[in-house]
DNA sequence: AATAAAACAGTACGCTCTGATTGTTTTTAC
DNA sequence: GTAAAAACAATCAGAGCGTACTGTTTTATT
C-alpha cells in the first residue's frame, strides 16, 4: 500500500515539527498554527491526521519516545557486547539521551503531562517502558556486591534522576566541562556498590 | 504608611494565587484570570499592582524564590549550630524545600524561562543566589577529604541535580519510600567525601 | 473506466486570553 | 477640608487559538 506509507511520513513530518516546536518554543508556545507552519503541511493535512491538538501532542509524544526506545537498542546491544564499564555507561546515556537536544521536548512534555491527566495517562506507559528496559538490561549487566538485586535498580533511577536535574538545569547554563566532571565523579561513586557477574568483585563501602 | 502595607498586602495575595495556580495548573493553564479569581481580587487591582502578566509572572517568582531564601536561614542556622550530618542535610533540603509543594511552581518556572529570554533573566539571578548561599554554608561546614574546597560545592550542585531530578519525577509517580531510600543511599555515598573541620576524618575512597 | 474513500487545502467561526480604558472608592498631603 | 494620587472595579476591543466545515486532489477498488 502506497498510500499507507504516505500517510505515516505525513504523520511523521508533522510530529518531528511538533518535536522541534517544544524543543524552541517549549509547550505553551507550540500552537498548532507554528507547528503546521513548520511542518509545510496545511491546516487540512494536520486535521486529517490529527483530529485535535492534544491527538498531536500525543502522537508526537509516541513518536519521540519510541525513538528513544528503538535508538537505545544498538546502544544496549553494544554495552552488552563489549562489557563496557558503569562510567561509560553514565556517559553515553547522557550524550545520546538525557543530555541531547530532543530530551528538552520530553522535559517539556512530562511537566505538561503533571497538569493534564489525559496527556499524563498516555505519556507515562512508554516513560515506564523505556526505564524498565533500561533496567533489565543493566540488571543483567551488573549485580550488587550487596547481593541485593533491587540494589542495581535504585542505583539505576538514582542515576537516571541525576541526569533529569542536569538537564532541567536551574539558573545559569551549567557548563559541558561541570556537567561532565558531574557524571565522572557520580560514577566513581558508584562504580564500586557493581561488580561485573564473575568477574570482579569490588567491595561497596570499606 | 498604611497604605504601603496594603499595597505590599495586595501583591503578596495576588502573587499567592498565581504560586498557587502553577502549582495546580502548570505555567500554561495559568491564565491571569483564574489568578485574579483564585485571589479574590479584582482585574483592576491586578492591572494597578502588576500592569502586564510578565511583571505578574516575575513579581510572583521573585516572591517565591525570596520565600525560600528567608526560610532556608533559620535552617541553614540550626544545621551549623548543630553539628547536623549530611544525611539529614539531604532530608530536610528534600522535605523543606525541593520535595516541597512549592517548588512545582519552581519547576514550572525554570522549564517556561528556558524558552522566555526575559523570564529567565530574571529568575536566573535569584536562583544563583539561592545556589551560592546554599554553597557558602556547606562549605563553611563541610570540607572535601581529599581537599580541594571546589569538590564540596561539586558534590552540593550534584545533590541539587538530584533532588530536583526527583522532584520532576518521570513516568509514574515515585513511592515516597523509594525516595527516601534514594536520599538515604545518596548521602551514604557521599558521606565519606566529605569531614566536618578538626572534628572526624573519613577517607572518601579506599 | 467509474466510483468510493482517503488525503490534502483553505476558510470561517467561536472561544479565551491579554492589555487597555474608563469610572469609582479610599487614602494621603497640604 | 479639599485636592491629588493611589487603589480598586468593571467593561471592552483586538489578537490568537483550536476546530469545524467545505472544496479539491490523489489513491484504491471493482
Amino acid at each position: 500500500m502506497r498510500q499507507e506509507e504516505k500517510s505515516q511520513e505525513a504523520r511523521r513530518r508533522i510530529a518531528e515539527a511538533a518535536i522541534d516546536c517544544l524543543v524552541e518554543l517549549g509547550y505553551h508556545g507550540s500552537s498548532t498554527t507554528r507547528i503546521v507552519e513548520r511542518s509545510g503541511m496545511s491546516r487540512g493535512a494536520m486535521q486529517h491526521h490529527f483530529p485535535s491538538k492534544q491527538d498531536l501532542i500525543v502522537g508526537a509524544t509516541d513518536i519521540l519516545l519510541e525513538g528513544v526506545i528503538r535508538r537505545s537498542e544498538p546502544l544496549l546491544a553494544d554495552l552488552e557486547a563489549r562489557r563496557i564499564g558503569f562510567p561509560e555507561l553514565v556517559e553515553r546515556l547522557w550524550k545520546h539521551f538525557i543530555g541531547s537536544r530532543r530530551y528538552q521536548a520530553v522535559l517539556e512534555l512530562m511537566n505538561a503531562s503533571r497538569t493534564d491527566p489525559e496527556l499524563q495517562s498516555r505519556i507515562t506507559p512508554t516513560l515506564d517502558r523505556w526505564n524498565r528496559i533500561i533496567d533489565e538490561r543493566m540488571a543483567r549487566l551488573f549485580s550488587s556486591v550487596s547481593g541485593d538485586p533491587s540494589e542495581v535498580a535504585l542505583l539505576m533511577q538514582m542515576t537516571r534522576a541525576l541526569l533529569r536535574g542536569l538537564a532541567l538545569r536551574d539558573g545559569g547554563p551549567l557548563p559541558p566541562a561541570m556537567v561532565r566532571r558531574m557524571l565522572e565523579r557520580w560514577a566513581q561513586l558508584v562504580e564500586p556498590c557493581l561488580s561485573w557477574p564473575a568477574e570482579k568483585e569490588n567491595p561497596c563501602r570499606s
